[in-house]
DNA sequence: ATAGGGTTAG
């Protein structure tokens, strides 16, 4: 497309095109004054017709050949959709217009004319004279069905596909691959399946177009097997075909797989994309593939791929996935086309980092690079109140979320609502839900999660009962939080009653079901039970995916049961999950909590990146079993591999110094925390402390660090020191402690018992008296409050309307 | 005689 044979256009009407005017300064331009496209759509619309109607009205005496000459020149061009090739081409229509005659009822200039203003996403121009057509053929009817799929009218494409057809026109292999994206787009496999019928009966299958747009479309709706057998059956497979069945097993979770269909596509030397790259990095990010993800990244490098916003955003994804957020920072600052989408995936890999001033200063720099946040972003940041509990965060992005009218946003709205529910009041959530116009299931699971996860059961079964009386059935989602919340408030009957009442409803269980049925049971103590319910839920056919394995080892650290875990890890095993980093932390930290170094030792050293949560499960796993030295070797080495410490390696080596009355170091631990790591300590680390030097005799220095606390101090801390009082018969000392113990829940009536201990050897009978009249006060209370919950719950249970009656 | 097509991150 030379600049000459523009300048001979006899009507050329702006002489100064410069062709490097899409360069890459522009471009970028371009994308940070970003604009909705299907605005620009409407803009341009509009701008050319009104250029139509003034060259329709200048070109008053035109000619034939003139028109036929610019009809050649734009033939030259089609498939441009810069401005000036769309005012060349009306400028053209407009002669042939005023010409009329045999050009303007020609079959082919028309046809050229609609896919020419299809071309250029004109879309009710082109519909208009599609409409008019005296004489439609495949070329018309493949360029309206093209633009209504690029135009996102996916409905009326396929409407179109069957028009077309039963006006005797037969779709041929260009209209296919259009077809089948608006079935995918549509989620419509039983036309899409139709089509591939059409298909195979015309012989279209071999098109290799048509085959990838078969395998990508089976795909889309989840239907694997059908896309694989497609995919197996094409012999001339190219690129797109390839990314279409990797981007298939990534996005249907199958991520194991489609790192092998990666490789065997690696092993027939077919060029990678960047489509290819993208897609293998997701999958790998979800199945924490270390190595094969770096691969990835190394391979885009090697093969020259451009870094532009997608590929960059999925390396990204990959990094800060995996918690490589230093290697996420680097690619983002290497990238040259950023876009909101980067922005928002680099901000969310520091939230999950817990980095979260490092998320915000990101923000600020995101806005004052003129990107506005979109509906992701303010989900992220509310995400990271949520996470931290900083509520102040979370009102802040409230206020602007309201601002900016972001608060009818569902997702965002719905981030709001968990926001408040999890970290402030359930009340607030609530407030913020009722406001909300259109209570969609979403909005009702979310607050009744809020509730069941702070175990107020008989409000989430309220809630539950509530949505189904306004006429939003639940779905598994709502039975899971219900059970959920029994289950956090130790009603293990009443979880497991919702259990078969939901299946009795024919609500199937999900994997979300099982996994917090057996945690919950395991939290509650019930030894075997949580097997049972993991051998059933295999017997149903559901596989643990890495999240719920994770839970089930966690279930077990919680009670200590090596016995559940060995069943666990003998699935994990027996499965070959073993590629997953966060698979064997959980079992290292099962391992060593549980009881058994040796193995959570090997499990340890297997790992050839180690993170920081590898290193404390080893170091609380040694301080638990009175092995400081061990614990601090690990500490060592991580120091040496420059990992940095957090709270609970420091939890971890100052109960190692607890247990084994390492009094110097603990005191050292305690403060290099605070002067070398800059650190706060929490109430767990004065904890350790106060037990550590009360059980050392030395109660003055446990009493100063009693004080010094930033909150008042438990039971658990009250009980170590209070035992040491009782020892050496401090009895002021026990006094003094008593105005502390007297705020506490009766749960650890050790307490009571050891200053009712250090008063009875006092011989102060009165104080032993009213210790143990205070205590029974408390215990009856609760009861009461228990029995409050099991009656309100029974009453919430009467006007039920979906159970059978 | 003649025209045109599929895959991409949260």
């Amino acid at each position: 497309m030379s600049a000459s044979s523009s300048s001979s256009l006899p009507l050329h009407t702006t002489p100064n095109f410069n062709p490097s005017h899409s360069s890459k300064s522009t471009k970028i331009k371009q994308i940070q004054s970003f604009k909705p496209t299907h605005k620009l759509h409407e803009q341009k619309q509009v701008e050319s017709k009104s250029y139509f109607h003034q060259i329709s009205s200048l070109c008053k005496q035109s000619q034939i050949k003139e028109a036929i000459t610019l009809l050649t020149e734009m033939d030259f061009k089609n498939g441009c959709v810069y401005e000036r090739a769309l005012s060349t081409g009306q400028q053209i229509h407009a002669r042939i217009l005023k010409t009329g005659g045999f050009y303007s009822k020609n079959e082919y200039i028309e046809t050229k004319l609609v896919i020419f203003y299809a071309k250029c996403d004109l879309l009710n121009v082109a519909n208009q004279l599609f409409h008019k057509l005296e004489k439609k053929n495949v070329f018309s009817w493949a360029a309206i069905i093209g633009l209504c799929c690029r135009m996102g009218s996916n409905e009326k494409a396929l409407m179109g596909f069957n028009e077309m057809h039963e006006n005797g026109f037969l779709p041929d292999n260009f209209v296919l691959p259009n077809a089948l994206k608006a079935c995918s787009t549509l989620q419509m496999v039983g036309f899409g399946k139709g089509v591939h019928g059409y298909a195979l009966k015309m012989g279209y299958n071999s098109c290799v177009f048509v085959s990838s747009s078969l395998v990508d479309m089976y795909g889309k709706c989840g239907l694997l097997d059908d896309a694989n057998k497609v995919f197996d059956e094409i012999v001339d497979r190219n690129v797109v075909t390839w990314n279409s069945m990797i981007f298939s097993y990534a996005q249907n979770g199958m991520d194991e797989e489609a790192l092998k269909v990666f490789y065997c596509m690696r092993m027939v030397d077919v060029e990678p994309t960047r489509v290819t790259v993208a897609s293998f990095l997701s999958a790998a990010a979800n199945v924490d593939a270390v190595d094969e993800g770096r691969q990835g990244h190394a391979i885009a490098i090697l093969s020259g791929l451009e870094l532009d916003s997608i590929l960059g955003s999925s390396i990204i994804n990959f990094y800060s996935k995996i918690g490589f957020i230093e290697d996420a920072e680097l690619v983002f600052s290497n990238m040259v086309e950023k876009d909101v989408v980067t922005w928002n995936l680099l901000i969310s890999g520091y939230v999950q980092q817990g980095k979260i001033e490092d998320a915000l200063d990101s923000c600020r720099l995101m806005r004052s690079e003129n990107f506005g946040f979109d509906s992701v972003t303010l989900t992220t940041i509310l995400s990271a109140s949520t996470k931290m509990r900083n509520v102040e965060l979370g009102k802040e992005c409230h206020g602007y979320c309201i601002r900016n009218n972001f608060d009818s946003d569902v997702v965002v709205a719905n981030s709001i609502i968990e926001m408040y529910g999890k970290c402030e009041s359930t009340g607030k959530a609530r407030r913020v839900f009722e406001k909300t116009v259109q209570k969609d299931l979403t909005f009702w699971n979310t607050l009744i999660a809020a509730y069941a996860e702070s175990g107020l059961s008989g409000e989430a079964l309220k809630l539950f009962y509530q949505m189904q009386l306004e006429g939003v059935p639940p779905n598994v989602v709502s039975w899971n939080s219900v059970i959920l919340g029994f289950l956090r408030n130790a009603q293990v009957t009443e979880a497991e009653n919702i259990f078969s009442e939901m299946q009795c409803m024919e609500i199937q269980p999900n994997l979300i079901t099982w996994t917090s049925l057996i945690s919950g049971l395991a939290q509650n103590g019930h030894g075997d039970r949580p097997i049972h319910y993991f051998k059933e839920m295999q017997i149903r056919g559901l596989q643990p995916n890495t999240v719920s394995i994770i839970s089930l080892l966690s279930a077990c650290i919680n009670v200590s049961s090596l016995e559940f875990g060995k069943a666990i890890h003998g699935y994990i095993i027996r499965r070959q999950f073993f590629s997953s980093l966060s698979i064997l932390t959980s079992l290292v930290d099962m391992y060593a909590k549980c009881g058994n170094l040796y193995l959570a030792r090997k499990f340890y050293n297997m790992v050839n990146y180690k993170e920081l949560p590898i290193y404390n499960a080893m170091i609380s796993g040694y301080s638990l079993h009175g092995q400081a030295g061990e614990a601090f070797e690990v500490f060592n080495r991580m120091q040496k591999e420059n990992i940095e410490p957090d709270e609970i390696t420091f939890t971890g080596l100052l109960s190692a110094c607890d247990h084994t009355g390492l009094v110097e170091k603990g005191l050292k631990v305690f403060n290099d925390m605070i002067s070398e790591y800059r650190m706060k300590p929490s109430m767990h680390h004065y904890g350790c402390m106060v037990s550590l030097l009360s059980r050392c005799g030395n109660l003055e220095e446990a009493l100063r660090f009693v004080l010094e606390m930033p909150l008042e101090p438990d039971a658990q801390i009250l009980g170590s020191i209070l035992s040491a009082c009782k020892e050496q018969n401090k009895i002021e000392l026990g006094e003094y402690l008593s105005q502390y113990l007297f705020k506490l829940e009766p749960d650890n009536s050790g307490n009571y018992v050891a200053l009712s201990n250090t008063y009875a050897a006092a011989g102060r009978w009165d104080e032993v008296l009213k210790l143990r009249n205070i205590m029974r006060e408390k215990k009856r209370k609760k009861a009461k409050e228990k029995a409050r919950l099991q009656l309100d719950s029974n009453r919430n249970r009467t006007p039920c309307v979906c159970c059978r009656r």
